[in-house]
DNA sequence: TAGATTGTTAATCGATTAACAATC
DNA sequence: TAGATTGTTAATCGATTAACAATC
């Protein structure tokens, strides 16, 4: 088994990616460790430390190839694939997810949605019809998807995560404002804006 | 001055905050940091360090008073307050987060909105009519707003930074899929779906 | 009092930075 | 070749943990 790589600089490489897909897009071929530090505000030092981790991706002299580095990114983070995606609430967050374009060149896809209020199930957003949270167990393993969204009220959040859990879901991208418990073998990321515009005031 | 606190324990702190006012909420008086630290996944060693940065806030043998502790934690991040927020592009995200009921007890509230869109301009979101966005400069700064949410395309994000920056803003939550540069004096806070789901996609 | 839990110190662990030989 | 920039090593810096006296 390789030696595994801290969790600290796994969560650097999206941040790596999305910037150089950006450059990319902007008809940049060849970048430097300084440069992109420069846009990610990351020392040059710690850039090629953290992608020394995986390999031997930059060229003396004249730094990194932008297609190349991005295709060794997206199979380092398993996105060189598109994953399947199940969002479950579908208030305005669960909505807006559900809609949002951005998602499927970064590796991803919503592949269906779950609500379970009556008068939402059936309902059509975006290209999807709602579905009961009662087949939630069933449809997740059916499909064999592998990340969900959870964007339910705070007091629902570990009880679908438990079913979510149950029906071999890995990762949980938690927009619940409420710390969830998972086995270790899961993977939960939060997202509370809350908690971001807490981290700003403290230095106002 | 003071000597300054690591950004990383500033970090957690309103992740102790949210799980402090969910016991509450609960009706549950004390904790221990054993306890909180079961609740947020942090050891309880680091809880206390983390709040000796700020004072003596517990009692040997029977832990902290959670009241108590929650008012501490609110002044040190300065939510023992209600800032006003200012919400910029009303698409799908900038909507949700208009109409989010979430904020008002964590110490934030909306209080305009801007997007360029002349269709969109006037229209009601929530409570809030659209403001045109070239107003943006001059209602920010007559109102003196100084938190802001970011929820443009990411293209038009740097350049809205620019005139928040100028305008007095001192934090901003970029919902936008790009890092933004900033002076030292403003601190930014980033919320990106894609980046949570590859951080997740990497381990599975 | 006996038990529990804090705040703090010292030890450990891990991450970041500086520097430079290798080499494009 | 000369200049630029990588990958990597060693040194520094900072964060986490273990342990325990203090004390409620």
């Amino acid at each position: 088994m390789t030696e595994s790589v801290p969790d600290i600089i796994v969560s650097r490489l999206p941040v790596y990616l999305r910037a150089l897909q950006r450059m990319s897009d902007n008809g940049i071929t060849t970048t430097s460790s300084q440069e992109l530090g420069e846009k990610v505000g990351i020392s040059a030092a710690q850039i090629r430390k953290d992608l020394s981790q995986f390999g031997e991706f930059g060229k003396q002299g004249t730094g990194y190839y932008i297609p190349f580095l991005i295709d060794k990114l997206r199979a380092i983070l398993k996105v060189d694939r598109i994953w399947d995606v199940v969002v479950i609430g579908m208030g305005d967050m669960g909505h807006a997810i559900v809609r949002y374009q951005g998602f499927s060149n970064r590796g991803f896809q919503v592949a269906m949605c779950f609500d379970s209020d009556p008068d939402k199930i059936g309902q059509q957003v975006g290209n999807f019809t709602i579905r009961d949270v009662k087949d939630l167990a069933k449809d997740v393993r059916e499909a064999g998807v592998k990340v969900a969204m959870l964007c339910v009220p705070a007091r629902f959040a570990q009880e679908v995560t438990d079913k979510l859990v149950e029906s071999g879901v890995r990762g949980i991208l938690n927009y619940a404002p409420v710390s969830l418990s998972v086995p270790e073998s899961v993977k939960v990321q939060h997202i509370d804006p809350a908690i971001g515009l807490q981290r700003i005031t403290y230095y106002i």
